[in-house]
RNA sequence: GCCGAGGUAGCUCAGUUGGCAGAGCACAGCCCUGAAAAGGCUGGUGUCGACAGUUCGAUUCUGUCCCUCGGCA
């Protein structure tokens, strides 16, 4: 049984807890979940693969403590999980949420999916395998300057902000036009993050770079301990090979090379530790230029539940605000979170 | 103690036939609209071990000393 009030529920209220890898999110998500009655949405691309559990730090099922959570396990490894599969899924959830009269909550550390999600998705085409492969094939006989070359020509504007050895955007840029008859930054321009189809609270956990770290390479620790050579070599003998994009995640990736005799044990922990060092950094990079996200900046010595009751104020404070609110202000976004922005 | 090799960026090292020192990694900053844990861009002043000599000029050549690592004692 629900409980938000119907008032609050036609205001569609989303709450997202967001913050770099190792900051602590999921397991104060349970918590708050527990406390609002309500489910845990997963917003992170690589828990969303089947049979890659401890690499992606999922949380195990006493972990989860009762709590479901959704939007993890959806695809198989070689199958291409993407931005758009997961807001239609994310959507389908937070739909289901809404009709039960519960408050969707999303916990995750995948910005795009968090973005998308809170400001839409342009209406550009999805992915199509046989474009991009031929594309691909292009770029692998004729080079990527030759590529490149080719977005100049018919999207300037793409070309203007993307580098040439981004070939991974120019593949996009250059898939984009060819199955839509229209440049991506056309479709980019009209749609510019506009769309705002839910009352948001973004919340985000911080943490110091040193302690962060410190967590990071721990937990790193934690999982070679339990398993995680052992799950990549399942991957692989199950027939997952490295070129997929599931594969090409932190941990796997290295333990990968590592497996294929590229490098040895020791090496193969710093370049882990290393990279995903990296990738929290990149992730503040960012969360530091989304709009309106509340942080609560937790330090070494807060008690879980210390950050549990803060981010369930924060949440109280959003719905209480929301309860209050005219019908006239229907459909606006609230700007709650930029107060202490 | 003797012989050999070496002391240059946080680390590993390159280099200057004498002219304001440069790579990789680490680290830092940044970009991102269906691959996003992916992909991409940018950033190098450090008593060139110390002191003295030669020189217009020494991190580079010479001498002495200090330290490190091998080998022999």
């Amino acid at each position: 049984m629900g409980t938000l009030s119907a008032a609050v529920c036609e205001r569609r209220p989303l709450v997202v807890l967001l913050g770099p890898t190792a900051s602590g999110k999921s397991r104060v998500a349970v918590q708050v979940a527990k406390r609002f009655g309500t489910e845990v949405l997963t917003a992170d691309s690589r828990q969303a693969y089947r049979g890659m559990d401890l690499g992606t730090d999922k949380p195990t099922m006493e972990e989860r403590r009762g709590v479901p959570h959704r939007l993890i396990d959806l695809a198989d490894p070689d199958q291409t999980f993407n931005t758009g599969w997961y807001r239609q899924a994310a959507l389908a959830e937070i739909a289901r949420l809404y009709a039960e009269r519960q408050l969707p909550f999303v916990v995750g550390g995948t910005g795009l999916y968090i973005r998308t999600l809170v400001r839409g998705l342009c209406p550009a085409p999805q992915s199509d395998p046989l474009v991009r492969a031929e594309l691909m094939r292009f770029a692998r006989e004729q080079g990527r300057d030759r590529l490149y070359a080719q977005l100049v020509e018919i999207d300037p504007d793409s070309a203007a902000r993307l580098h040439p050895n981004d070939e991974a955007k120019v593949l996009r840029a250059l898939e984009v036009h060819r199955l839509a008859g229209q440049p991506l930054s056309a479709i980019h321009r009209l749609h510019a993050f506009q769309d705002a189809p839910f009352s948001t609270l973004l919340i985000g956990l911080s943490r110091l770079k040193e302690p962060l770290y410190r967590r990071i390479e721990e937990r790193i620790d934690w999982q070679l301990a339990h398993g995680m050579v052992e799950e990549t070599r399942s991957l692989l003998d199950r027939g997952y090979g490295r070129h997929l994009g599931a594969l090409k995640g932190l941990g796997y990736r290295q333990v990968a090379a590592y497996l294929a005799g590229e490098c040895d044990y020791e090496e193969m922990v710093r370049r882990f530790k290393r990279d995903t060092r990296h990738f929290a950094k990149r992730q503040m990079t960012w969360f530091r230029k989304e709009p309106g996200i509340q942080w609560i900046s937790v330090d070494e010595g807060e008690s879980p539940e210390g950050t549990v009751d803060r981010v369930v104020r924060l949440i109280e404070r959003f719905l209480d605000s929301l309860e209050g609110m005219m019908s006239s202000d229907l459909g606006q976004q609230t700007t709650l979170g930029e107060e202490s922005a």
